[in-house]
DNA sequence: AAATAATAGTTGATTTTGTAACTAACAAGC
DNA sequence: GCTTGTTAGTTACAAAATCAACTATTATTT
């Protein structure tokens, strides 16, 4: 028995499941712009991220980081200290609370920051051309939904 | 320096940036299902995957699922390997290509796809309500673009 | 037909992630 | 003010992903 059989198959196909086509997509598209930050920076996609929390929003702290891109706070830990040992973010213990560290860009860190800004941009213009201008900003205004369901 | 300088900004959003988008939109919308799939049968996600395209397509070879599901040949090994040993498929040498081996679930296998469809079913009907029926049919032809362009 | 290259799939070493337990600091209740 | 509970962040160990090297077989070249 496959799906192939219309009587049990009751029009399922993987091929539209949407955490399915949605994780397919998101690889694909992660795909190019990865090599980038990886083979010019050696970082991973936590790092990255991170690293474009601080550049995008200005000084944050880890936990502020965490829920706002929702990745759990030992792998924010882990790509703070990285960038941290890379010189391109600082931290600063705070005044009120020990416990929290506000974080931002070095300079290095900024200019890192800014070229992948750049490389992002373009590709992201890319791909919203290639799905073309309206359906894109409808696409980014769904997956947006998705993504703040939780 | 940070993004809410205008001048320096050029109009970039972390938020709106078509790979973050799709990455966190296919995290939040996959949570769900994961959690079906893992505590239920205790299966990865490479391994529903390769379930499913038996349980949909029929017989595939390890080969032909990696390429559709654009999944490297030593993830589908180790999943072809865990689902064989749950009893969920059997591999069967080809006659033409001994190094070829067909893959087909067992009628557990089956059972369990069949179970699985279900919960995937309901789940993806209640997504696309979500963002609207209209929305979600046209959301599935640009991710279907987006995963193809490869 | 022997040598070389290519292919399907597996295995092993390394890297990365996930889970849980931990430290240090703060907050609240009593 | 001391006990109990929370919170920010780190660390240790287990699970999983990645990458390269490997086996076995088939295809191609000469």
């Amino acid at each position: 028995m496959t799906d192939t059989d219309p009587e049990k198959n009751d029009a399922f196909d993987l091929q539209d499941f949407l955490p399915y086509l949605l994780n397919r997509a998101a690889e694909e598209c992660s795909l190019e712009f990865q090599r980038v930050y990886k083979e010019r920076y050696g970082m991973l996609r936590t790092e990255w991220r991170v690293l474009f929390h601080l550049g995008n929003y200005g000084e944050m702290t880890a936990k502020e980081i965490g829920e706002r891109a929702r990745i759990h706070k030992t792998k924010i830990s882990r790509a703070v200290s990285k960038l941290e040992q890379r010189r391109y973010l600082t931290r600063t213990p705070s005044q009120n609370d020990r416990r929290v560290e506000h974080l931002t860009l070095t300079s290095t860190g900024q200019s890192v920051y800014r070229d992948l800004r750049e490389v992002a941009k373009r590709y992201d213009a890319r791909l919203a051309n290639m799905i073309g201008l309206d359906d894109a900003s409808q696409l980014r205004g769904m997956l947006r939904k998705l993504a703040d369901m939780g």
